[in-house]
DNA sequence: CGTTTTTGACCCGCGC
DNA sequence: GCGCGGGTCAAAAACG
């Protein structure tokens, strides 16, 4: 760990244009200290390996991340602003996942949205409906944990948004009982394990069940693709606000993959938003191998940057266009410190909580990434756009601090 | 020419 | 053990 700090003390004396040198370590001080507390902390719960340790850890992470919204609306700028933005880091870090994590953000962030789900009020610039997030967990032993999304396609010409990631068809079968076939795809990133299935519902030929099975390890293309994008040139709030097509056909060209972070060429990658996340799990890939081993995906495979809502008993609402109050604030000089590219050896699990009562126009936004495509089948095309195309939204890329991808990229 | 899609074959789990 | 159905593989075709 300290020579991973030391990597990241290197990586931002080369990149001191990005921030001040002075700045870097102040606040990798703060992380080296904070470190070792929240180290014990986590060693202490896993070894207790006690309900009562988890809640009570889990009501102190919200209960700190709570104050440091409070402390974000109070002073916006400062020495404040970047303790909280490095607590929230090492938090994230530091304290490892559990399966009560998980379930208990997702609870978490779905009570913090059914409002909007009650209101009919969906911020979606598109006209897609919402869709239904259903954990399938009561099913058989090899459909655990598998994660089904029913959504309806896109209004105007029947085509879907994209979900954010690539995919690959790798199969078609035809179901029994069911006209239509079921297409499977897998996650074109060669070290993400993400699998989805989908098929029209029988009932509903406007439907598509997607099952989805498997952690993403990296971001969302749109996210990738939206921070190059802002990096180059300046972006408006409007624009911000609107979806992007563009930018999904530009997702055609598959990035560099392979590469650690700090091995690009490019500049540094961007970190995910850091204060969008309930939690943000990073799981080294020791866990992500006994997750294999065991043959068990315990997380939502569901798309990060799906918006996991109310769910009525065992029944989770994604609704991708539930944005309001999700604006983050953030510093310009914050924003442009960000870059393009995919983390690829990180592996954050975005699982949102609900907004903050911070609303800010001119810096985080959550935008509706909502490409209808046009495709005569469902499932027939798997690249850019892929053929589940669900309505859902993505997050567009605010430049965030590159704080912790630097250290992040060197944790793993 | 590299990437993606298609599609038949194969594998495996489950029920009878 | 056998058949069925679902999931995956992999070669060929299609695409850009």
């Amino acid at each position: 760990m300290e020579g991973a700090m030391q990597e990241s003390r290197e990586y931002w004396r080369d990149g001191g244009d990005v921030v001040g040198e002075e700045l870097l370590r102040e606040i990798l001080d703060e992380i080296a200290a904070v470190h070792s507390n929240s180290n014990s902390n986590f060693n202490s719960n896993s070894n207790s390996n006690s309900k009562e340790a988890e809640e009570e850890d889990e009501r102190e992470y919200f209960a700190a991340a709570a104050a440091d919204e409070q402390l974000q609306v109070e002073a916006p700028c400062g020495r404040r602003r970047r303790e909280s933005m490095v607590n929230k880091l090492i938090s994230t870090v530091y304290s490892g996942p559990t399966i009560s994590d998980i379930e208990s953000a997702l609870s978490f962030t779905a009570a913090g949205d059914h409002q909007l789900l009650a209101d009919g009020h969906n911020f979606a610039a598109s006209s897609c409906s919402p869709v239904v997030f259903s954990p399938e967990k009561t099913l058989s032993k090899t459909m655990e944990n598998k994660y089904k999304l029913k959504m309806k396609s896109c209004g105007n010409n029947g085509g879907l948004a994209d979900d954010g990631y690539k995919w690959r068809k790798y199969g078609q079968k035809s179901i029994k009982n069911s006209p239509n076939p079921r297409s499977y795809y897998r996650c074109t990133n060669p070290r993400c394990n993400a699998k989805k299935q989908v098929e029209r519902a029988v009932d509903e030929p406007d439907t598509l069940i997607v099952t989805y099975e498997g952690l993403h390890l990296h971001y969302t293309y749109s996210h990738f693709l939206h921070s190059t994008s802002s990096s180059s040139s300046s972006t408006t709030t409007q624009q911000q606000l609107q979806p992007q097509p563009q930018m999904m056909t530009n997702c055609k060209k598959k990035p560099k993959l392979h590469l650690h972070p700090l091995l690009h060429d490019d500049p540094p990658p961007p970190p995910p938003p850091p204060e969008m996340t309930t939690m943000m799990i990073m799981q080294s890939f020791s866990i992500q191998q006994q997750q294999h081993d065991d043959d068990q995906l315990l997380q939502p495979a569901a798309d990060d940057h799906l918006m996991v809502q109310a769910p009525p008993d065992d029944c989770y609402n994604i609704n991708g266009s539930s944005s309001s109050g999700l604006m983050m604030s953030l510093d310009d000089d914050e924003q442009a410190a960000g870059a393009g590219g995919l983390l690829e050896d990180v592996v954050p699990l975005l699982v949102r909580r609900p907004p903050p009562p911070i609303c800010n126009n001119n810096n985080y936004y959550y935008s509706p990434a909502t490409t209808c495509t046009s495709d005569n089948e469902y499932g027939s095309s798997a690249s850019a756009s892929p053929s589940s195309s669900v309505s859902v939204s993505s997050w567009t890329t605010p430049m965030s601090p590159c704080i912790d991808m630097a250290i992040l990229s060197n944790i793993f």
